[in-house]
RNA sequence: GCAGGGGUGGCAGAGCUUGGCCAAAUGCGACGGGCUUAGGACCCGUUUCCUUUGUGGAUGCAAGAGUUCAAAUCUCUUCCCCUGCACCA
């Protein structure tokens, strides 16, 4: 078996055969979409994993007799492909060394610092990798997210939504390159950091004997109560400066730089250094305490305002500056003050400077390394304690936790304009990838949609209420999605997309293009060479909102009057019964926005039915990633291990929503199977057929129940549990049937034929290919799926296989035991229990009363409704005794005697086989060994002699 | 911090909704045996501990407590891990 050549061999028949080009018809419809790739790059095996999953949906909605429709597209839309022509003009080695791991020709690079070679050479190079993966989708329908025509409908719905009033205008603060003049996102920053921007208090102190304020911005506004001086760095330029046109502020000549891009900030006088603004003295605005300045030798110039109130009592940092002047002579009259204090530990006196919470901390990690690190680590954890533990306990807010008191506190500061808010680049620095450091800007024109509308939230929780989420787990994650989202900017300054309507020199921001455009693939195909002109608002009106009328639209558009008639009839067909398909990292956005759009702009026949959301893949154990170099590029992965073999371990390796494993180990077990079915498929016209017997039986019943299971687990698209019933499992069962004695053809023959169509989904190449090797000339593709046949299912036979196994395994237990005492099995006996014991086992696991059953054997001729005549009471006593123990466990047992005596004494072969000795069957009542009481029913009492 | 998801044997990973056939599927690994010139592949077996006639017992599913005749499974508490927190595809 060749997987190269049967890949292409039977990706060739379905495309010859067209059964995935799909149009309306008699047939239920059902239509299957995944997020569209983004073409920077090419596909590799962890993509198989959302398509793959959707591919197997779609593969098996059609076996389920559904007229399916999988079409796909192109996203292009956006700021990446721009990104990568410029890192590629600019000569980005890191870049160029990526796309040869794809094996790009290096003519191909060097025509890609054009974005439009790169979108059209990626679109082709991904919509191949679909074909070698497989993928049922119909391609005739294919678009990209750039294409005219897609545009005028994206402006359509943007009409829509804005008519709605769902996009509003408002202040946002982005992350700034100062240098490239443009927002930055986490694509633009080396190391991909994403800018953290966070709003955050900033409070004045005035300045003593001056009309002038030092500002400080803090994450925790609740400890200015403990600010026992400010820290500026001595050697560090200031400046004294207006905000906004008002007062006099000290700031950080950096600082300065920085804030411009969100106050309006006025250099009055001179630059000052750090140390020239050691001698003045503030007010804390809280408690009117007066406080120096001092310098604080870990003070960034270009974090905040370049100037740090000091909490020595709550800041590792503080405390240690404090201590460096004090040691240096400078204020050493100095006391941290403790503002919070974590309960259960021991209370902080003045007069023990050990437990100063925040030396606390040092002392703790004195010990990680240097100085920097030490205080980084104690700040943390401190952070958190008080975060998680702290409770307050300056009067006004005693009692009040941390987080609970930092809010009040700095609501009050900023209510009695003693502080404002500022947004700081919380895990500054971060560098824009052409080398400056990024800052906060706050622009005061963006666009935004606004996902906070409380209409609209309503809508698209209704919508939500109908959608079936796989995994079923995951629907309070999107509840909270749901409420979570809010404003959120919707127009960019650049990359490629749609104009703005409202703004036509901006560009729609490249998730927001793409909310709704599987309903698109209903039409592309039809509207592909319409005039762009003609695809008026009132065409889309017509045909995805039923508005207006047909000869009208037609006129008024010049459209021809049958495609018109034909879009709206494929759009009201298609769009019903769907499924959604994506990875779980676009649940907040993505998925969320794909909600709510649909909700604000189509009628409630066509709102969403069922969202699925699946994991990644991991490579060997990790993540895939560039730095560990360990991408497996999908052609190199269906190259050398097949494309059925990458698929059965991507999509159906784990749960739906876990992350799946590829390696080389469990690439060569998926093979082996795989081969197995192969082998034993191939060897089926040689095998005889005859009358179904006991192993046959347990075959069918063991099939038909994996019929069973696997249909409502690939409903759900339990694809791990599917596949190990339908490809490990079977192969298991097989072996098991195949070392029985000679098999039964048409047995083998039914059961490899139903495995395979269930196989077909997850691994359709190989399931082609079994199917014609066993001479079908239909293709399994497109074949019936399996239905079980419920008469077939036997527990009595199932219960019979699993009591032939764990008398094997008990006596090789007691053999094993015995072999340690130098004894060994020469023969078993098996010994099978008298039916009034499954008589007085069934009555008590009924009535579960000991007291009643003990009372009637004890009464006059008790045991003869058990068919025992006196002599037996003693042991009759005995075993109800035994079955008093565990009363609460009892499971009745339906077979007689006799079947038990007649299921063993047929597999006396198979059970000598498996013993190494001869075995012999009897009766309890007929037997004369010693042992012949232990006799339980489905438990025969193992005599081995030696 | 907030929100969501988790913690199972050497490892990976089912089971948990609907408590009892659960010392816990399956795969990998390890060990023993077979096959082989040898290796690989393949086949058989073992893989918590105790138990020398025995089909049993003990411990056990993050930790602790509870409900129950019965808990990996239900409830509570604690600890730990992962993901997301946006304007970015």
């Amino acid at each position: 078996m060749d997987y190269k050549e049967i890949d292409g061999k039977w990706q060739k028949a379905w495309q010859d055969a067209r059964i995935f080009e799909s149009d309306v018809n008699g047939k239920e419809s059902y239509l299957v979409t995944v997020a569209f790739p983004y073409v920077n790059a090419p596909l590799h095996i962890g993509h198989v994993r959302t398509y793959g999953t959707a591919d197997v949906l779609a593969r098996y909605k059609r076996m389920r007799g559904f007229n399916v429709l999988f079409p796909m597209a192109f996203h292009a839309t956006g700021t990446p492909i721009l990104a990568f022509a410029k890192r590629l003009r600019n000569g980005d080695t890191e870049l160029v060394s990526e796309l040869k791991l794809f094996h790009i020709a290096d003519q191909e690079i060097a025509q890609m610092t054009d974005p439009k070679y790169i979108a059209s050479y990626f679109v082709k190079e991904i919509e191949t990798g679909m074909h070698r993966a497989g993928l049922s989708v119909d391609w005739r329908r294919k678009f990209v997210s750039t294409d005219p025509f897609f545009s005028k409908f994206v402006e359509w719905q943007f009409g829509i939504l804005n008519r709605k009033g769902y996009i509003v205008k408002g202040k946002h603060p982005v992350g700034w390159c100062p240098n490239e003049n443009q927002a930055v996102g986490m694509h633009d920053t080396k190391k991909d950091a994403e800018p953290d921007i966070e709003k955050e208090t900033t409070i004045k102190f005035k300045v003593e004997g001056e009309d002038a304020y030092f500002i400080c911005t803090t994450f925790r506004p609740e400890t200015v109560f403990g600010v026992t001086n400010l820290f500026v760095n001595r050697n560090s330029d200031y400046i004294a400066c207006k905000i906004n046109g008002e007062g006099t502020y000290y700031i950080s000549k950096q600082a300065a730089a920085n804030l411009k891009y969100q106050l309006n900030i006025e250099q009055v006088g001179e630059e000052l250094k750090g140390y020239e603004l050691l001698d003045k003295k503030c007010r804390n605005p809280l408690t009117d305490i007066i406080i120096p300045l001092l310098n604080g030798f870990f003070v960034k110039e270009g974090f905040g305002t370049g100037v740090v109130m000091s909490v020595p009592a709550h800041a590792p940092f503080d405390y240690m500056a404090v201590e460096k002047n004090k040691a240096a002579g400078v204020a050493t009259e100095i006391k941290p003050i403790v503002v919070l204090e974590i309960p259960e530990k021991e209370p902080l006196t003045e007069s023990k400077v050990a437990d100063i919470p925040a030396e606390k901390y040092i002392r703790m990690f004195e010990t990680e390394g240097s100085e920097d690190e030490t205080l980084e680590k104690a700040t943390k954890q401190q952070y958190k304690d008080e975060s998680h533990y702290g409770k307050m306990i300056i009067e006004g807010y005693k009692g009040m936790s941390e987080p609970e008191a930092r809010e009040k506190i700095s609501k009050e500061l900023v209510a009695s304009k003693k502080a404002f808010e500022l947004y700081i680049l919380a895990n500054a620095p971060v560098k824009c990838r052409c080398g400056y450091d990024v800052v906060v800007k706050v622009v005061d024109d963006q666009w935004f949609l606004n996902y906070g509308n409380p209409e609209w939230k309503a809508l698209a929780k209704e919508a939500f209420s109908g959608i079936n989420v796989l995994p079923e787990k995951l629907r309070k994650t999107f509840e909270a999605a749901i409420d979570w989202i809010d404003l959120r900017a919707v127009a960019r300054a650049q990359g490629l997309g749609t104009p703005f309507p409202l703004e036509k020199e901006k560009i729609i921001e490249s998730l927001s293009d793409s909310t709704i455009y599987m309903s698109f693939y209903t039409v592309s195909n039809m509207l592909r060479d319409v005039e762009i002109e003609k695809l008026k608002p009132e065409l889309f009106d017509y045909i995805f909102l039923g508005k207006g009328d047909l000869g009208l639209v037609a006129d008024s558009t010049g459209i021809d009057f049958q495609v018109v008639k034909r879009c709206k009839e494929s759009f009201d067909y298609w769009y019903r019964n769907m499924s959604r398909h994506s990875g779980a990292d676009l649940i907040f956005n993505h998925l969320t926005m794909y909600i709510f759009n649909h909700a604000a702009i189509f009628g409630k026949a066509n709102w969403p039915k069922q969202i699925v959301v699946n994991g990644n893949v991991l490579s060997e154990g990790e993540k895939m990633s560039k730095s560990i170099g360990n991408i497996v590029p999908l052609v190199d992965g269906v190259e050398k291990y097949g494309t059925d073999v990458i698929r059965t371990l991507v999509i159906a390796s784990a749960d739906l929503f876990s992350d799946s494993e590829f390696s080389e180990v469990s690439a060569r077990g998926v093979d082996e199977r795989f081969r197995y079915l192969y082998e034993i498929a191939s060897k089926i016209d040689a095998m005889e057929s005859g009358e179904l017997r006991h192993m046959d039986y347990w075959m069918y019943s063991k099939l038909n129940r994996k019929i069973k299971t696997a249909t409502s687990q690939v409903e759900r698209l339990e694809l791990r549990g599917m596949s190990t019933g339908v490809i490990y499992d079977s192969v298991l069962e097989l072996k098991k049937y195949l070392s029985r004695g000679e098999p039964n053809g048409i047995v083998v023959r039914d059961y490899i034929s139903n495995i395979v169509l269930m196989m077909s989904p997850i691994a359709p190449h190989v399931s082609e290919e079994l199917w014609h090797l066993m001479g079908n000339t239909t293709l399994a593709s497109v074949e019936k799926w399996p239905t079980p046949d419920e008469s077939m299912i036997s527990d009595k036979v199932e219960g019979e296989e699993e009591l032939l196994e764990s008398i094997i395994a008990d006596s090789k237990q007691i053999t094993a035991l015995m072999t340690k005492s130098a004894k060994k099995a020469k023969a078993i006996k098996l010994i099978v229990a008298d039916d009034w014991k499954r008589k007085m086992l069934n009555e008590l696991c009924k009535s579960k009363n000991v007291g009643d059953l003990m009372g009637k054997l004890n009464a006059e001729n008790g045991t003869a409704e058990f068919g025992l005549d006196a002599s037996g009471k003693e042991k009759a006593v005995k075993y109800a005794q035994q079955l008093a123990k565990k009363v609460n466990t009892l499971r009745s047992v339906s077979s007689t005697q006799e079947d038990e005596y007649r299921l063993l004494d047929e597999s006396k072969g198979y059970l000598s086989s498996m013993l190494g000795c001869p075995v012999t069957v009897e009766v309890e009542s007929k037997s004369t060994s010693q042992r012949s009481a232990n006799a339980a029913p489905l438990r025969p009492s193992i005599d081995i002699l030696s």
